[in-house]
RNA sequence: GGGCGAGUGGCUUAGCCCGGACAUAGCGUCAGCCUCCUAAGCUGAAUGCCGGGGGUUCAAAUCCCCCCUCGCCCGCCA
């Protein structure tokens, strides 16, 4: 089935049995060869013997093994090179023409992931939809791994954020402005109660009023927040919706008050050793090395934060296998001290995803500020430049046409140019790179698959031949055996960013082929081998790009 | 001050966990390729003390120590 990850497999158990070691040193060969071991220069100590002399040594012996047949084994200097035969690459192709290739056995493991998760105070911006595209690539990733899966919103709706929310729109102008989307409405006026707080700092007794109440279940201060909260929502449901991010179940963080999960979870930190019940409820994790305090109810006697995500996590961790966050860098402290918590609650600690800022030229972002470009004004921009761009390349295609392929196109540009970067590294966002379709982008990879759906479309029916000849087509095909093992890959590291970067080789490849190859213009069996590779580079574009969350769409 | 993350050609970036064969690719620059399956494409060239300094090793972008720069965090905020 795994083609590749089969192939390791034997790999390492025929080394083992022939070195004794138990790490054989596989790794991939690059343009040497499909797997490699340095394995010879581990050897060289123990034997006494030159590296290269072990790496022939081995060769001899290893060539003549049964379970390797296929495979060409072959020292170039100390390293020792796997080169799979016409066996691997035709069954590589053979499973890539399949619908769903790529897909992973079904695990029987129940997945919570919980990702975007934005203070409704204000649109998404470029920052919070980092985590959003990471999360929902993750997601599409876990189901194609064969996970179970439950994608969920975390709504925080009784902050202090929300609670300046609802102040504002108590005591200031707060008439939404003709057409306003809900969630701009809402940061407009959330900015000016700041402003207002900020003259006048006696506000701020007023917002903690609101938030006791909202704690104690005040009705009417209750269906304030919720009315607000709901219609920023219903603002992110619409962004959201617009970049393909899909989530199975919002949970609002007020429920876990209501339905005495915090109080329950209040009662058992208390017991923990660490625990220190003076005016504040606040635990003390120095013995793990955390130098402040963390605190879980105030001296009022309302709970912060912590409690109730710790309250929310317990919950979580009963009814699922695996719990994943997402989070921003600024997440790292406190995440850290929940994990830490949760152990030793005796709780399953869930598995943290952080990602690091995003920032604009000029500094940080800040909604209290205004300072952000947000996710709706970047969306209506790029579909105007796609539109454009569309117009441009294809005049003879009718308006609705080439306004569909500028959404996916859009869509794509978007998710791509945030999902290709390692999360570990804060970005700089620059409309320039944001609005490119050209090379490392979404629409590079669109572009190839719309590619393999011309030529296919223009060949009509053929015969499926899966003996290839020419170097292209047999590095287009090893590239395109890889995918099962890129989706492990990624859940094994939890980084998305290993998917982008694998889709934008496959179509290098596959143009790299394009451009040598004659495929339509070819005849016989060649025709049919080539065609039914371009076949299986469609299919696997398909797959990957829909992991993506990008539309495979077959004319561009 | 302490903790976490990052530093790779002019710019962006992969590789780092698991050390090995000339460090990945793009943008930009330069030279080419559309009577030929979609040029959102392809081919080639130039550009790197892989932040700096020590160390470990037959071998270091990768591991260890020190330092510098940038980001994030260290609240009875979320």
């Amino acid at each position: 089935m795994l083609m590749l990850l089969e192939k390791r497999a034997i790999l390492e158990r025929v080394l083992r049995q022939s070195t004794g070691l138990e790490d054989v040193l596989l790794s991939e060969g690059g343009e040497h060869a499909d797997l490699a071991t340095t394995i010879a220069f581990t050897l060289a100590k123990q034997k006494k013997q030159a590296p290269v002399k072990i790496a022939q040594d081995l060769v001899d012996e290893l060539t003549k093994h049964p379970d390797l047949k296929g495979i060409q084994v072959e020292a170039k200097g100390p390293y020792i090179n796997f080169i799979f035969g016409a066996e691997y690459v035709s069954e590589a192709v053979k499973e890539a023409v399949k619908p769903g290739y790529g897909s992973l056995t079904k695990k029987g493991i129940r997945v919570v992931l919980e990702h975007t998760s934005a203070n409704p105070n204000g649109p998404l911006h470029v920052g919070h939809i980092r985590n959003s595209i990471i999360g929902d690539t993750l997601a599409r990733v876990f189901r194609k791994a064969g996970y179970g899966l439950e994608v969920q919103y975390y709504v925080n709706d009784m902050g202090r954020q929300i609670a300046i929310v609802v102040w504002g729109f108590d005591n200031l102008d707060s008439n939404p402005l003709a057409g306003e989307k809900e969630d701009a409405h809402i940061a407009r006026v959330y900015i000016a109660a700041n402003q207002e707080i900020e003259k006048d700092p006696d506000i701020t007794q007023q917002v903690n009023i609101l938030m006791q109440l909202v704690e104690n279940g005040d009705p009417p201060t209750v269906k304030k927040f919720r009315r607000e909260v709901s219609r920023c929502l219903d603002g992110f449901k619409v962004t959201l919706k617009d970049l393909n991010v899909v989530h199975d179940r919002f949970v609002w963080e007020s429920d876990f008050i209501r339905n005495g999960y915090t109080d329950r979870i209040i009662a058992r930190l208390r017991k923990l050793p660490q625990a220190r019940d003076e005016e504040t409820l606040a635990l003390d994790l120095g013995e793990f090395g955390f130098g402040n305090k963390y605190v879980i109810r105030r001296s009022d006697g309302t709970s912060v934060y912590a409690a109730r995500d710790l309250a929310f996590h317990t919950w979580k961790a009963a009814n699922f296998d695996r719990v994943i966050d997402v989070l921003g860098a600024d997440h790292k402290l406190i995440a850290a001290q929940l994990q830490c918590t949760m152990k030793l609650l005796g709780e399953k600690a869930p598995e943290i995803v952080h990602f690091e800022f995003v920032s604009l030229p000029e500094g940080s972002m800040s909604t209290r500020a205004g300072k952000f470009v947000s996710a709706d004004d970047l969306i209506t921009e790029i579909r105007k430049r796609a539109f454009d761009e569309v117009t441009t390349r294809r005049p003879e295609l009718d308006e609705e046409t080439r306004k569909s392929i500028a959404k996916s196109v859009g869509l794509a540009a978007i998710r791509y140019d945030i999902v290709k970067v390692t999360p570990e590294k804060s970005t700089v966002f620059d409309w320039k790179e944001a609005l490119d379709f050209e090379r490392q982008s979404g629409p590079y990879i669109q572009y190839a698959h719309a590619r393999a759906c011309s030529i296919l479309e223009k060949a009509g029916t053929f015969t499926e031949c899966y003996d290839l000849e020419s170097d292209q087509e047999i590095a287009l095909a090893k590239q395109i055996a890889k995918f099962p093992s890129v989706i492990e890959k990624v859940i094994a590291e939890l980084h998305p960013h290993i998917l982008a970067t694998y889709s934008r080789e496959l179509a290098d490849t596959f143009n790299t082929f394009y451009h040598f190859e004659q495929v339509l213009r070819s005849e016989g069996k060649t025709r049919d081998r080539r065609l039914t590779l371009v076949r299986a580079v469609q299919n696997t574009l398909k797959e990957a790009l829909e992991t993506l969350g990008i539309d495979a769409i077959s004319t561009m």
